[in-house]
DNA sequence: CGATTGGTTGAGCCCATTCAACGAATGTGG
DNA sequence: CCACATTCGTTGAATGGGCTCAACCAATCG
């Protein structure tokens, strides 16, 4: 079965619960169905937009792992966010219709295109999916202002447990195992995310093994002692 | 005349296009006036709202300036933004019904609450004001990205640059002189919404002042060379 | 008036960076 | 198949940018 260019259906969807349809009625998800783009496959290492693109769709991760990248003119990059199952993309390219960053697939991914304008006028006539997205773009906002408490005032060690945290809890959410997990982005991209270089992230990783907190072999992770890591994620774990 | 609890109107608002109104038709403002909730004055110091304040309305602020702070439980904050007049206040509590910052007022201030309620009805019934809303969402969203770029991967130097330059412009764009500017908040404040500590931004600014780039006698600050300023924002500024 | 808040500046320190060497894994072309 | 290049990760040593601690000043306020 060819997964390229086919048509999205939500009613079926095993991550339904996940992604945009949560919580509407199974005639809104089919009127959703009616109104949804096609599904695209999206290999490793692809962009699935880039910086300037136009905006036409929302993407929905069906499957995967994506990054999203800001470029500075300088060349610097600073990834924004990794999205998974269920999360959306695109969000930032309402604003001013182009698209602002780069999303490119850490691992052979697939998702679900919703042509926006469909989607808008859809949402006129479902107060239901108004309300859902509007709620979804307010969590990427609260996701951001905790991303910059953590960039603001967290030292290296403090945001490395809760980067490793929050992965482990939607692993969980997404009835995977949140004891071990396999990274899907290199040591760079953690630290791009983090605010940190490549090699303290090496070296953190590494004192989280000793100290017996994690064991690390690689990109494979396998928490330890998930409260004594919750614990390193503020100043005070005396 | 008493600002207090007075109905808002947005119809002869002179900072309309500034605002959520910007773009709509007369009528369609008209229409908005009447859904339309009070008008609040907010003194200096005082909290517009709190971390876990049922969320009932957005606030537009009318006049003076705000900023939001996020709380950790550790006793830390950090400042996520500071809006000025025709911002929006509380998008980050329509995900979970509650507010999970603080927005306090910097100087003495005014604001427009919105229920939000009776918004998202509006909104089913005129498609350009929930196109707008959308797009003030997004562009929430990349500022903040921004804000994540300017955290996680800028000198101090360059932080500071950044963010005079963009106080500069927001107040441009309210035809306010983007020369000389009342900074309306703390070197504390600052640091923290930077990701410094106060004392950091106080040699930043003599330093900028040394060097001819800018004119600073406490909170009054006056940009002498914007170009050299500019510059400044990146890292190679040779 | 003393008390408090906000700001500046100096001296020393420390955490994360930089620079560097090395190892493991993967892929590629002859 | 091996030789080679490339990418990714680890670890060490030295550096430095921003922090900490501290003293001091100015403005405001009760």
């Amino acid at each position: 079965m060819n997964l390229h260019d086919l048509k999205s259906v939500c009613g079926n969807c095993t991550i339904r619960e996940l992604c945009l349809p949560a919580g509407l009625s199974d005639e809104e998800v089919h009127l959703l169905d009616q109104h949804m783009d096609h599904r695209q496959v999206v290999p490793k290492g692809d962009y699935l937009y880039r910086v300037g693109d136009p905006f036409r769709s929302l993407f929905a991760v069906s499957s995967g792992f994506f990054k999203t990248v800001l470029l500075h003119e300088d060349g610097r990059g600073q990834i924004t966010g990794f999205q998974m199952m269920g999360e959306l993309l695109g969000l930032e390219a309402i604003h001013s219709d182009h698209h602002v960053c780069d999303a490119i697939a850490l691992e052979d991914s697939a998702v679900c295109a919703i042509s926006f304008d469909q989607f808008e006028q859809l949402g006129q006539i479902m107060v239901n999916l108004q309300h859902r997205f509007n709620k979804d773009l307010s969590r990427e906002i609260v996701r951001e202002h905790n991303v910059m408490m953590l960039l603001g005032s967290m030292r290296s060690e403090e945001r490395l447990a809760n980067f490793l945290i929050d992965l482990a809890d939607r692993h969980a959410h997404r009835h995977q195992s949140s004891v071990e997990m396999t990274l899907r982005m290199t040591r760079e991209d953690i630290g791009s995310y983090l605010g940190l270089k490549l090699e303290t992230v090496s070296r953190l990783l590494s004192r989280f093994h000793d100290e017996g907190l994690l064991e690390v072999r690689g990109r494979r992770v396998k928490i330890l002692d998930r409260n004594a890591l919750a614990l390193r994620r503020t100043e005070t774990h005396n």
